[in-house]
DNA sequence: TGCCTGACTTTGTCCGATGCTAGCCAGCGC
DNA sequence: GCGCTGGCTAGCATCGGACAAAGTCAGGCA
């Protein structure tokens, strides 16, 4: 079990904090005093993230002037970030139906064109719907090369 | 953001080898022993962590016998855990994506009618496809109540 | 009755994530 | 220059998860 995707991206989006941080980037957050207060972890875990994801690669640091102020940097995410965004979807559709208080859920995403809520799916190539237990899961390159000694 | 659907999630499979266990059990991964034997991070670890999400109620102990064997338990997903296939897909996919190695993934999902490879996308409720960047986000019925006092 | 095996549980230790406080530093206004 | 402010960074205590090894327990079997 070596080589697996799910355990890979986790070695590098595993940890609580980062997922939030990228969710707040998801919301539209850019800049390091939002991130920071909208995560409510402390400024230097906010920091360690985004100078985390900006050495893995899912956001980059863009200079920006306010009028009357010194040059800054905001964060925004790059296309290996914005590709994260099916994963935070399907985890805040998770918590929405299983984990929300009574109220409801906090945010509601919807298509900027017609207004309908958004949801995840899973699709085949050839177009079709796929629900829980219509996928067949086959070893991949990756994998049959990996294990001549153990199965583990 | 104390009402956040992500955070919620993350309360309940936030941890690195929860998911684990989540994908194994996506896998198809029934039994104690192959649990522990295929995440590989040691029995106490599995048992744990397959306690935990029975507690929480992703999944489920169902007993079974072998012949000449003692009544042992199986471990199914519940439609709670059974929910949470999108998150590991979306996860998966992005390893693919991006932290596969060299020789390419190691899994291939697709759909058991037709053959061809699975993916997550976004839809919305009048079946448009979204992508990212055609969504708006809007303040839920779970947010409005929160934050009288801080905006935080 | 006692052994043995598989499925956990307990214990102890280590390491990384978190939270807190204080300090550094670039550069704009003065 | 000088101070102030926002954006980090460093140091430290704490806590929870990960790992290893030994212990417990149920029940089939000799």
């Amino acid at each position: 079990m070596a080589n697996c995707s799910v355990a890979r991206t986790l070695d590098v989006v595993g940890t609580r904090s980062t997922l939030l941080v990228m969710r707040e980037a998801f919301l539209g957050t850019r800049r390091f005093h939002d991130f920071a207060e909208r995560i409510g972890s402390g400024e230097a875990v906010t920091a360690a993230r985004l100078r985390d994801l900006t050495a893995a690669g899912l956001m980059e640091k863009v200079p920006y002037q306010e009028p009357g102020q010194r040059t800054r940097y905001e964060y925004q995410l790059t296309q290996k970030g914005r590709d994260l965004l099916h994963a935070i979807m399907a985890l805040r559709e998770w918590g929405d139906s299983w984990a929300a208080d009574e109220q409801g859920p906090p945010w509601i995403s919807t298509h900027t064109g017609c207004g309908a809520e958004v949801r995840t799916v899973m699709r085949c190539a050839h177009g079709h719907d796929v629900h829980f237990g219509e996928t067949t899961v086959t070893p991949g390159p990756g994998l049959i090369l990996t294990d001549p000694a153990a199965h583990s």
